[in-house]
DNA sequence: CGCTAACTGAGACTCGGTATCATCTGCCCT
DNA sequence: AGGGCAGATGATACCGAGTCTCAGTTAGCG
């Protein structure tokens, strides 16, 4: 995969440089597939020598943030972390043993936020949803 | 208010001690009417010289969330908040404004869970729903 | 009253994240 | 092509939330 990941192409397509450190970390979260850590890109980064600083890894990942191309979430254990996601409005289940992580279209949710706007009397303008379980994979594994 | 707390009574109900910290710690929650955090009852117990020290505010807010006395719950800042609640599974409107929290119960959010589950195939076992907007009383005051 | 386990406060520590700053490097302009 | 500069970088210091440790205190039972 040289071409330009979907990450790497919103730095692009937002007018940001395109450096080695982006590069580095655009690959990195590229070659993790689900949820990950700023701790984990960071130790990737150092195990593979890759030069790139703790402080360019929040950075980035900030900026990424910024432009929705990848989801800060809070798991249940109260740590952050992140996902690399299309930059449209959704969610996300997140598997608790592996950490893969897969899109969530609206399935009714609109009409339980309007639901709740009339019951409540509050105007609801943001919400945090995350979803955790686990993965079909992971359900056929009998632990 | 001299008469115990739902929170404090939690405390009682679960056979942990009375003590003059916790008495504290609870009477502040109560003093507060919606979202709050660790520091904000650190701070608390400082300006009003109770000499209960921030270890205790932890463990206590540890304890009361173990019991479901309080919720935690993450602001959109990514700040780590709480709000006294019943103990029985629900969530929470949190206004932006002033902080002020309101129940919220099913309003076909069981049905959504359920739908997501048969899409997506993943078993989902634990969720994080918060909702944050203006309580009637905010939208009020036109700012 | 006395004992003991539960609880406490102080302070050291950890760790995620941010701020600073001198240096470096894409990239535009000519 | 290459000069210049804003934007980006890494090292490091820093900050604040939360945890751990430990010696001293205290609730509450017998």
């Amino acid at each position: 995969m040289t071409e330009p990941t979907t990450v790497q192409a919103a730095l692009d397509d937002a007018g940001y440089r395109r450096t080695g450190a982006r590069r580095s970390i655009t690959d990195l979260i590229a070659a993790r597939n689900g949820a990950f850590t700023a701790a984990d890109l960071v130790a990737d980064a150092r195990s593979k020598r890759l030069g790139v600083g703790r402080a360019t890894v929040f950075r980035t990942l900030d900026v990424l943030a910024d432009l929705h191309a990848v989801e800060r979430l809070d798991l249940p254990s109260g740590e952050h972390a992140y996902v690399a996601c299309e930059p449209v409005h959704h969610h996300h289940v997140v598997c608790s043993d592996c950490g893969a992580s897969q899109d969530v279209d609206d399935a009714g949710w609109r009409a339980v936020v309007r639901e709740i706007e009339q019951t409540t009397g509050y105007r609801i303008d943001d919400h945090r949803l995350e979803l955790f379980g686990r993965c079909p994979a992971c359900r056929k594994t009998i632990d």
